[in-house]
Order: structure tokens, then sequence, then C-alpha cells
DNA sequence: CTCCTCACG
DNA sequence: GACGTACGTGAGGAGC
């Protein structure tokens, strides 16, 4: 077999498509966007180096969809007729990606009236009989349906070739088991499954009402398509049975849509796609050409490595300012060799781990990374530590790995006390600076073993600090690990999945065997700590320095220990709640269903948007691109209005539902099984503008606005013998506001302790009334969002024109806030970025976008984010200080538990309050100072009682 | 996996 | 003269 031939299809067209969507846009020095072209370009370089590799190309070939119809329109004339347009910046990179194909000397096929797929499919066949193995690079799901076919006994070959996927973007190898585990059914039944289902990209019809999940079911219980469809009649009534009646036709249509023909006549003979060594200069100046000239290095043996290409400029700069600073993002990278995953080691024996310890403490610092066994850090146990020194000096160290599966042999490693015990004194030290990736985690991690790592750095911080915003399309603006890897140092990670599998195959992090581990876990620490040496020099030199090391790093530690802490809630409360909740929705079901005339899915928008205004004759309109009837609150307030008693009674259907499943069921949920208490997880780059964010649960949404959503604050409570206190800022964005824009008009009311509301109304209207007032409020708000006529009107419920005057009045009778507006918009567009009063940049990539919904969008963002950031920066200062503070007066026991945006949540023993109080109100009232001396003063209203909801 | 809706500041 | 939008989040349910 030394001799068998491996044959890699490329399905290009599909590349492009992903590649540009997941990768930076860049342009070449020409100015043409060559992002995707230069993700195509990587990929068929790999591709084509593993030439002589095991299980690597002998022939390959790239296949193209030409023009944009084809055969199956004669079937079905709606096939792909719903596809949007290629984006603008993609068009001019499609003729590019046949040029880089012949740049690398490779054959480019593409027919009319052929799709991609079709010629794929037909060349698999032919190789396949011939005994060759084949590789369909694509993720396709179409094409998954010649995944593990292999040559027929009587195509008389001795051991016949097989086709298998890979997608180079997930790095992935898809046999027949993946297709499986994605459609639960194997590739030669994946058809089917396309077929019931259908496929909105393409247009596929499928049968509707039929998803992925009920599409497999289906073709696994009748063992196919046709069978499905004959056995429809005898199925006992449902939905289910009636759409499959229905939708026969458009079932056995799809069918015929989604299979790939794979006798069309090869435009070129196989033999034509043998690999050889790519020939230098063709490619050379096609690399050239564009500015790939990282790549270019390397063709001619140099040390650049395949990460990003160091002459490209992002595309679209907002300006020529913009330009200059976004530039900072791509410095050129201190020289490091290439991450070489078989450097690592795994420390088995406390001789190995001795060594490593003293080597860190001689190092002054390490990266680190813990292993567990599960996301949650307050339920995770440790299964291993990765320690890195400097590029491709990192280890693993297993500490819980097997053990399991009793009849296994627990693979050597040092115990895990133990080796905790020997790592405290470096954790611990003030002399090595502990480096992290959401070091967060590792602390709480650590935190329950008793350790209390410090000091500690967060590259993940870092980034936030530096790139908050940066992103174009959400794509590489994130700060998690992988996406920085693959961003500052052009390397793709392992990750999670492909060490331990998703879904149901997954296995716990202790069960890898160690040498995977080794890998995955070492080259976490050793990217950290490239990570760290490439952007913490560059919070020097980008002015992030300020708000990373006095606002968000100190942070991390106490935010860690806010979730630790925890928060009791009273189990037996929720469960009565649900039940008084669950018994008052179903009344309303009934009253609805009969009001409707019929049984629904209430809590389906589409079903309820036909019903009420189909069924019952509503008006009302459509909305937008989906197609489908708007039922929201507005909406079915303005129906209510109208006198449509059905309206109400979903409004109220609805809240109880919402009430139910997202607070007082899921809350009882995730009661801690040791603590009893809810230990939500923070986020400390949650929000762009720099405020916090809560998951898992979040707590930062618990219902106050209603009456009835109030009672679940009330299960929020204090341990016996303590009370919770409840510490918010007044109205502190609008604070900011006056002080920022300077109103002297608004700075005097705050200072006079005022009601703000009532005062704009005096100045706007002349007199104050509750509507007025009302209407002072929303504008004030407004303000703060970045106003626009037509929004104002929406939510004063008044013309556009009045809203305008309105808006008009506002900025004669305080000039300052026009100015403010005008002024921050200026900025952000010239430098890319708004600033708040402690530095935090937030970056604002769309603010000269050409789309105007897409750059108003921006603009409002941008007015709003100084002012929410700020506020950010205050009460993070403020929870910085809170328990140096409360200890130096004594009360080093109050706990703080939660922070709510501009509410900080205590609890403490009821005889401490009055000694408290006073200690919380002042840090948080002076939390500005000194680095910012305000024009007005920050209020603090501090309330206390034995539940959250008494604390209000 | 995306959309819609809705909970909070 | 439009966009039934307000800024910032996260979660659950439905659909396909």
């Amino acid at each position: 077999m030394a001799d068998k031939q491996h044959l890699y299809l490329v399905d290009g067209s599909a590349y492009i498509f992903r590649a540009y969507h997941r990768l930076p846009p860049l342009t070449d020095p020409q100015g043409t966007p060559v992002g995707a072209v230069y993700g195509y370009t990587t990929m068929l370089w790999k591709l084509a180096d593993d030439l002589d590799k095991a299980d690597g190309p002998t022939h390959l070939a790239v296949i193209l969809d030409k023009g944009s119809t084809s055969f199956r329109n004669e079937i079905y004339d709606q096939y792909k007729a719903n596809r949007p347009p290629p984006p603008e910046d993609l068009v001019p990179q499609f003729p590019l990606i046949r040029d880089a194909t012949r740049a690398f000397s490779l054959p480019c096929i593409e027919e009319d009236g052929l799709e991609a797929d079709d010629l794929i499919a037909s060349y698999a066949r032919v190789a396949t009989r011939r005994g060759w193995d084949v590789t369909i690079v694509s993720s396709d799901k179409d094409l998954m349906q010649l995944v593990g076919r292999c040559a027929e006994p009587d195509d008389g070959v001795p051991e016949g070739g097989c086709i298998d996927m890979l997608d180079t973007m997930k790095n992935q190898r898809i046999g027949p088991d993946e297709v499986v585990e994605k459609f639960g059914v194997p590739p030669e039944l994946v058809g089917d499954v396309l077929a019931l289902m259908g496929d909105s990209v393409d247009n596929v019809p499928g049968i509707f009402g039929i998803g992925p999940k009920t599409a497999s079911k289906l073709v696994v219980e009748h063992g196919g398509l046709a069978a499905a469809l004959d056995a429809a009649p005898e199925m006992k009534k449902s939905k289910l049975r009636d759409r499959l009646i229905e939708g026969r036709e458009m079932a056995e249509l799809s069918r015929v849509l989604v299979q790939l023909k794979e006798d069309c006549e090869l435009p070129m003979p196989l033999e034509d796609f043998k690999l050889t060594t790519v020939p230098r200069d063709p490619l050379a100046a096609f690399l050239e050409k564009h500015g790939f000239t990282s790549l270019l290095r390397r063709l001619d043996g140099g040390n650049g490595s395949l990460s990003r290409p160091t002459n490209l400029h992002p595309a679209k700069p907002v300006n020529k300012g913009a330009e200059a600073s976004q530039g900072g993002n791509r410095q050129p990278l201190p020289q490091m060799p290439e991450i070489d995953r078989s450097t690592y080691e795994c420390v088995q024996t406390i001789e190995r781990l001795e060594r490593w310890i003293e080597r860190a403490f001689a190092a002054g610092l390490v990266a680190i990374d813990t292993e567990t066994s599960a996301l949650d850090a307050m339920r995770a146990d440790l299964a291993g530590i990765s320690l890195a020194l400097g590029p491709n000096d990192a280890c693993y160290i297993p500490l819980a790995h097997g053990g399991s599966d009793m009849f296994a042999e627990r693979p050597q490693q040092v115990a895990r006390e133990t080796a905790l015990t020997m790592l405290r004194p470096l954790l611990e030290s003030d002399a090595v600076l502990k480096v992290g990736q959401n070091v967060k985690y590792d602390l709480n991690v650590l935190a329950r073993h008793d350790i209390a790592m410090a000091p500690v750095d967060d590259t993940m911080i870092v980034s936030f600090a530096l790139d908050a915003g940066r992103s174009l399309d959400g794509i590489g603006g994130g700060h998690g690990m992988d996406e920085l890897a693959q961003r500052h140092l052009g390397h793709t990670t392992l990750t999670f999945k492909d060490i331990c599998g998703s879904g149901k195959k997954a296995i716990p992090f202790g069960e890898v065997p160690l040498d995977r581990a080794t890998e995955y876990a070492a080259e976490d620490a050793d990217v950290t700590w490239r990570l760290y040496a490439n952007l913490k020099p560059r919070l020097a030199t980008e002015g992030g320095s300020r708000i990373y090391q006095r606002v968000d790093r100190p942070l991390i530690p106490v935010v860690a220990q806010m979730e630790r802490h925890g928060i009791k809630v009273d189990r037996g409360q929720l469960a009565k709640l649900s039940e008084e909740f669950a018994a008052e929705t179903g009344r309303l079901e009934a009253e609805i269903h009969a009001i409707a005339g019929a049984a629904f899915t209430i809590g389906s928008p589409k079903q309820l948007g036909d019903v009420l205004f189909d069924k019952m004759g509503y008006k009302g309109g459509r909305k937008g691109k989906s197609g489908q009837y708007s039922t929201d609150q507005a909406i079915l307030e303005r129906l209510s209005a109208q006198g449509a008693e059905i309206a109400d009674k979903v409004l109220e259907w609805r809240q109880l539902t919402k009430l139910k499943s997202t607070y007082t069921d899921a809350l009882q949920a995730a009661i801690h099984p040791d603590t009893g208490r809810v230990h939500t997880s923070y986020s400390l780059v949650g929000a762009q503008t720099g405020r916090l964010s809560s998951t898992d649960p979040n707590l930062q949404n618990i219902p106050i606005r209603t009456e009835i959503g109030r009672q679940i604050r009330e299960a929020f409570v204090a341990e016996d013998g303590n009370v919770l206190l409840a510490a918010d800022y007044s109205q502190i964005e609008l604070r900011l506001a006056a002080h920022m824009a300077d109103v002297p008009e608004l700075k005097q009311a705050f200072a006079n302790g005022e009601d703000i509301h009532a005062r704009t109304a005096a100045e706007m209207f002349g007199e104050v009334t509750r509507d007025t007032r009302a209407s002072a409020k929303t504008i004030n708000f407004a303000i703060l969002y970045g106003i626009s006529r037509w929004g104002l009107a929406a939510r004063l419920k008044v013309e556009a024109d009045e809203a305008q005057a309105m808006i008009d009045t506002y900025f004669q009778r305080f000039p300052g806030i026009q100015r403010y507006i005008m002024e921050t918009l200026e900025t952000v567009r010239e430098r890319g970025y708004s600033e708040t009063l402690f530095g935090r940049k937030t970056w604002f990539p769309r603010i000269g976008s050409k789309n105007q919904t897409e750059r108003q969008g921006s603009e409002r963002a941008a007015i709003n984010a100084p002012i929410q950031g700020t506020s950010a920066d205050i009460i993070k200062r403020a929870m910085a200080r809170m328990m140096p503070a409360l200890e130096a007066a004594g009360l080093g026991h109050v706990r703080m538990l939660l922070q709510v945006h501009d509410e900080l949540v205590f609890e403490l023993p009821a005889t401490d309050v009055a000694a408290a109080s006073p200690v919380i109100e002042r840090v948080m009232a002076e939390a500005a100072t000194p680095a910012v001396s305000l024009d007005v003063p920050l209020g603090i209203e501090i309330g206390t009682g034995a539940s959250w909801g008494q604390a209000h």
C-alpha cells in the first residue's frame, strides 16, 4: 500500500464564504479586500504542505461553483432563490480565488450548470472506484451524504478507497461517526433527513414545521424518508402527522434537490490532479502582489510565521487618525519560536515539580492555567495545573487523572494535596507574578483548595483595556484565548472540544490521556505567556495602563470573592411562587384559547401573530425580514387599548411564564448543593462600556419593576441574624451627564438635592405636572441613550415633529448637552474610540459606516458609552476600596455579595448596620476621587431588610 | 443556531 | 424622507 493514492477535493466556493465571515476584513496594497483570500491561501498552503505526510494528499483539486443557476433550477425554480447577493467586499475576491489557486499551480475545476457539490461527488466516485482514498475539504452538510462511502466489491479493487471530510476551519476530520453525531443517522440517510428539514440557505423547502431533530427521529424510526411518508396516515393524530401528509410533495421534491449528481462528465482527468512540489515563482509573485509578506518570508525559508501578514491594513479605516492607532493592534511580534507542542513536559514526579517551582521563583513571572472537570468554578474539581516560563517552555502537572475507571491503571502523578502544598508558596508569593487568561476562574478554583493566589495579571482583561469594541461584525473582537491566540500570535490553539469531545461523547478532563492533556493544557499556559508578552507593553504605549492598573485589575480578586460568597435564596418561597404562577398560567391559557376559539401555542410569537391578525382580524403590521407579525408588548398594549381582551390575557400569561421559567424555576436549580447559596459568575469583559455582566444565573436582572415580579426579590434573603443591605447610586448617569456636558442648571439642581426630572420639566415646559415630569424623565433618558426624534416620539406616543420640537427646546435650555454630543461624536470619528473620565476606551469601528442604520446605531452607542462607562468605572473603584475600608473600621466580616450596575448588595449582622452604613456610603460617594473631581455630588441611597426586596 | 420576547440598570 | 430603533446586558422558548 506504499503507493496508496489520496485525493483531496477542495470546496473552494463554500470556503471563501466562511472565511469571509470568520476573518478580519483586510485590504492589500492596491486597496482590494483580501481577507477571505488570505484565509484561502493559508489553507491551500497547509494542504499542499501535507504532501508526503501520512494521510496527506497525493492529488488535489479545487472545485468552484460557476454561475448562479444549475439543473436544479429546472426542477424547482425557487432553488437558491432567496439567497442574498454576496457582500460588497467579497465580490472582488471571487476572481482572486482562481488567481490564488493558479499561483499554487493547482487545478481549478468549474462547470456551467453544475454545482461544486456535484463535481465533487462525481470525482469522489471515480477515485474511490480506483481504490483511492478521498478527502473532501468542506463542511457542507449536503456533502456529508458521501462520507464513509467506499468502492464496491465489484469495482475490482482489492481494498477500496473511502471518503471522509476535513473541516479546515475547525481542524476536524469528519467520518461516519461525526455524521451520525450531527444528524443522528448514517451518511446514506443524510439525504432523507435533509429532504425533511429543508435548508433555508439554499431554499430547499423540506416540510414546514420539521427541523433537524424531528427529521432525524422520523428517518431513524421508519428507516427512510419514503417509509416515513408512507407511514404518516397510520400515525396517531398530531400536528406532525398532518404536516407529513400535507408536505409529502415538498419532501419528495426536496429529496431530488439534495441528491448529488454523481455521474457528471469530468472536465479533467484525475491524473492531472497529481500534487507535486509547488513551483516558487508564480506563488511568490501572487503573495507579493497582495502583500502577504509573512507568507512570502516563509516561502523563502525565513523565520516568518504563518501569522497575520504585517503590511496588510484593516479595511475601511475610520480615518487617518484612527488608522494609526488601529495599527497598534498589529505591532510586529517580538521574535518568538513557533508553538511546538512536542516541547511540553508532563510533570509526574516530585523532583520535576520541585525543579519547575524553583525555576518559576527565579523567573519572577509565570503563566498559569488550571484544568478542571467542569466549567463552573464553584463546582469543578481540579484536574491539573499548567505553567509556562517562556515560549515553548511549559509543563502540565496532572493532579487527578484517571481513577474513575476501576480497571484502568491510574497514570503516575504527584498526589494532589502534595503538589498543592509544594505549589502554595509560589502561588502566594508576592515576588512572583502569576499571569492567567480569565484568572478569576483559577483564583476561585484554587481558593477552594485554600490557596489565595496573588499577585495576578490577566491577559483577557489587558485585551479588554486595549481593544474593547474593536470587532468588525463581531469578527475577532472577543477576548477569549482562542481568539486572542489567532489574532495576536497567528496560532490556532487546540480547543477543549478537540481534546474532550462534545455533547454526549464528552469526557471529563481528568479522563484525558496524559500526553493529550499535556499538549492542550501546557499550550494554554504557553499561549497565555506569549499573549502577555505581546499585550502588556501595549498598555503603556496605547494609554490603557490607567484603567487596567487602577480599575479593572484590582477588581479581579474582589469579584472572585463575591462569586464565592454567593447569596442565599429561599427555596421554599420560590417553589411556592412557581406553583402559584403555574396555576394562574393554566387558567389564563384556557381563557385565551376560549377567546381565540382554538388551542394554540401561546408562547409562539408566530402562532400568536397568526391568531391575532389573521384569524381574529385585528390590525397590525408585518414586521421586516422574517415576514412575521410582531407581537411584542407595545403591540399587545395597543390592541388592548382597542378593547382586545385577549391581548391583556396574553400579556399577563407572558409575564407569569417568564417569571416562572427564568426565575422561580431556574433559581431553585442554581442553588449550590454544598453552600445552599446561588453563585453567579461575573464577566469582567462582558459589556463593551466597561460594565460587568452576570451569568449562570444572571443576578443583574431579577425583577423589581412590577409588584408580582418583586415577590421574587423577597426570596433573596440573609442568613439568620443577618440582614441584606442594598446601596444604590441615585441617578448616577444623569449626574455624570450634567458634569460631563457641563450643564449649570442640572448641576445646580443636583447640588440642591432637587428632583431632577421635575427640574427638567420646569426648564422645558414652564410648569411641573405629572405629565410634564413624566415627559421630562423620558427625555432625560433619551439623551443618555443618544436621541432620535422617532425614538422619542415612539416612547412619548406623539408625532415625530412634536418630539423634534421637544428635543430642540431641550438643547436650547441645556446647550451643553448638544455640545457634548457633537464633541463626543467628533472625537470618536477622529480617533475611533470614546473615553470615560477615567480613560477607559471603547472602540467604534462602524462609526464611519456608509450604512445609515449601522452608523447611527454606532453614534448612539458612542454618545452613551462615556456616561455608562464612567458610571461603571466609579462603582468598580468603590468595590475595590470597599473591603479595605470596612476592615479598617473593624467590619471585615461584612460580605459584599452582588453588583447590579449602580447598586451593591451586602450581608452583615443586623447589629452592624449602623456602623457599616456610613463606611459604605462614604466609599461609594468618594469613589471618583482623587483621580476625578466631579462638579456634582454622588447621591447614595441605602436600605436594609431580611430580604433583597425589603432592602429597597 | 437564530429569532423573538422580556427581565434588569 | 425614512428605520415602529432608543444605550448596555443574559436567558428561555419556539422554530425548523
